[in-house]
DNA sequence: GCCGTTTTCGGCCCGACTGTTTTCAGTCG
């Protein structure tokens, strides 16, 4: 049982007493707990036969019971009782929209509703309307929402949001009354996955500007719609949400609808204990109307006597108390990157020609990029002979006497197969600048097995990167076991980097891990692994992520300037 | 249920929108 299936049932223990109408705290305390456990880098049961859950954030006396009971006896005691109470699938009726646990529990105990498809028969022989606290538009709103519900998507990948978020953003900026329009919400914060997008705008006619948006052309349903904020369904079937406000409440606004929730709450709490209160409208002396910072984040993170903390960081993860003592960490931009160390040219699977990788690298203001085909033995990728690899070379030469300040190195990806064995002998591997090597297959061996292959590419004293290190694909393939830990060790003593792969689905390594890597000296390079040079563009994504892991520029190694990094690469 | 340089008890972030409850509870973010 990992810590992803215990937060599961934590997070159902919350759902279900919070239908069950128990005190709010409680259930949050359950969610809190569910929260830390699941984004915990150990494994929770490493933590348990160490010493004490109870070092864990949000894990006290109760809940470290209940979690220690689980994993000894593969239950809890108390979570079979209250499934006795309240059926498991009446959790599912709270995913409705427009329907909460208070609702949930009424409909239960008065119709007996335990399923979706109860709710549904039930608002259909028009069961629901006549009872208290409901009414024909609560009908009405439930019907919509299991439609909404049973059609919504899954989070979308943020370079999908991304755009369309920029789209709205420009069509809202040619409204005369906005003044100022930026993203919020998960989406400025970068996250891989985006459930809906935020937007904030100021305005002195918010009303006007509310109207406006909910008639934009990408509108397909107006959800919500009121004077300071508005809620759509966008054609393509994301939810778009709007808030405005006046311009001297901007940046408090920004803060508050930037989130995360945790890292807010954390800040007002934080703010109370001082005898201050934050809301979207500003900071305030408690039961003061006077405003005494809002116009911009800066001032607000300012009046607490903390440094200006980036989107990218707030995560509630321990950014609070660094800003306190003013050491966050510089983050690296991507302005720092200097080159591309994994990408693909039409010798392999790639679309565009090594010449036109070049190219548009330059563009990017790069200063040097691998071209990494593959090699011979992933033939369903193109994979190259030596013969190939002896003209690919020449190709490479031709193209580095024709460029002016730039350079293409010659690069390889290898496949570490089954037996964690590599394409090419050590002699061969030696006439490449760089050396990729990367798991294409047997994703579902042993924990042992996959972790094995991949110390012994790491071990190879001409593997420079391994790519994508744990294999996941967002929304498609979990990422494969391996003990990363095992991996950062071995890394870091034979100076092996480890990928952060910017593929928008792959984000390998994901941000949580960087910075345990960071942790134990394991070098980073970020790389696109672009197919094509409109690929090369992913670097964004791959930053993001990098500042969500707190890394900063000295922790990467194309940061640095070809000479420098020739030194890097010298294993 | 958790937590503590104001507390081991008594707090726990805060406000907008909706629908129906004639003064507010539930839901949502």
């Amino acid at each position: 049982m990992d810590n992803q299936d215990i937060a599961a049932i934590l997070e159902e223990i919350a759902d279900l007493l919070d239908i069950e109408g128990e005190s709010v705290f409680r259930v949050q305390a359950y969610r809190r707990a569910a929260n830390s456990i699941s984004s915990l880098t150990d494994d929770i049961n490493k933590v348990c036969q160490e010493g004490d859950l109870r070092k864990i954030s949000g894990i006290g006396k109760g809940i470290a019971e209940k979690v220690q009971e689980l994993l000894d006896t593969g239950e809890i005691e108390y979570f079979e009782e209250l499934k006795e109470k309240i059926p498991p699938s009446v959790v599912e009726l709270v995913q409705i929209p427009s329907l909460g646990p208070k609702k949930a529990k009424i409909l239960y105990e008065k119709l007996n509703i335990q399923t979706v498809d109860d709710l549904l028969d039930a608002v259909n022989q028009h069961k629901v309307a006549p009872i208290k606290g409901f009414g024909p538009k609560a009908e009405e709103n439930i019907l919509k929402g299991i439609k909404l519900l049973r059609k919504s998507r899954e989070r979308i990948l943020l370079s999908e949001a991304y755009p369309l978020a920029e789209k709205i953003i420009n069509q809202l900026q040619r409204d005369s009354q906005v003044i100022r329009v930026d993203m919020a919400g998960s989406l400025r914060r970068m996250k891989e996955t985006i459930g809906d997008i935020d937007i904030l705008a100021s305005s002195d006619e918010p009303s006007e500007v509310s109207s406006y948006f909910c008639e934009l052309a990408i509108v397909d349903r107006i959800l919500a719609k009121g004077d300071t904020k508005a809620s759509i369904i966008a054609k393509n079937g994301l939810q778009v949400d709007l808030r405005v406000v006046l311009p001297d409440q901007y940046g408090s606004a920004l803060q508050y609808f930037t989130g995360s929730k945790e890292h807010n709450i954390h800040l007002r709490d934080i703010a109370k204990k001082e005898g201050l209160k934050i809301n979207e409208y500003g900071l305030f002396k408690v039961n003061s109307e006077k405003q005494i910072a809002g116009g911009s984040e800066e001032e607000i993170y300012k009046s607490l006597q903390m440094q200006y903390i980036p989107p990218l960081m707030r995560e509630n993860r321990g950014e609070i108390e660094l800003a306190k003592q003013h050491k966050l960490p510089k983050l690296i931009g991507l302005e720092d990157i200097k080159g591309d160390l994994h990408v693909h040219s039409s010798w392999s699977d790639g679309y565009d020609e090594i010449k036109e990788m070049a190219s548009t690298a330059k563009e990017l203001g790069y200063s040097y990029i691998a071209i990494c085909d593959h090699a011979e033995k992933l033939k369903v990728a193109g994979g190259l002979s030596k013969a190939e690899v002896a003209d690919r070379k020449r190709e490479i030469d031709r193209i580095n006497n024709e460029m002016d300040g730039f350079t293409v190195l010659n690069g390889i990806e290898l496949n570490i197969d089954n037996n964690g064995k590599l394409d090419y002998d050590d002699g061969f591997l030696e006439t490449f600048d760089v050396v990729v090597a990367s798991i294409h297959a047997g994703f579902n061996q042993s924990e042992e097995q996959i972790t094995k292959r991949t110390i012994e590419a790491i071990n190879n004293r001409h593997v420079d990167i391994i790519a994508h290190p744990t294999g996941r694909i967002l929304g498609r393939r979990p990422p494969y076991a391996i003990n990363l830990r095992t991996v950062f060790k071995a890394a870091a003593e034979t100076g092996t980097m480890l990928e952060l792969n910017s593929y928008p689905d792959r984000l390998d390594l994901k941000d949580d891990y960087l910075g345990e890597a960071k942790g134990e000296d394991v070098r980073i390079a970020i790389n696109t692994d672009a197919h094509s040079k409109a690929h090369l563009k992913y670097m964004i994504y791959g930053v993001a992520t990098a500042q969500r892991g707190w890394l900063e520029s000295k922790d990467v190694a194309n940061t640095h300037i070809l000479e420098e990094l020739r030194g890097v690469i010298q294993k």
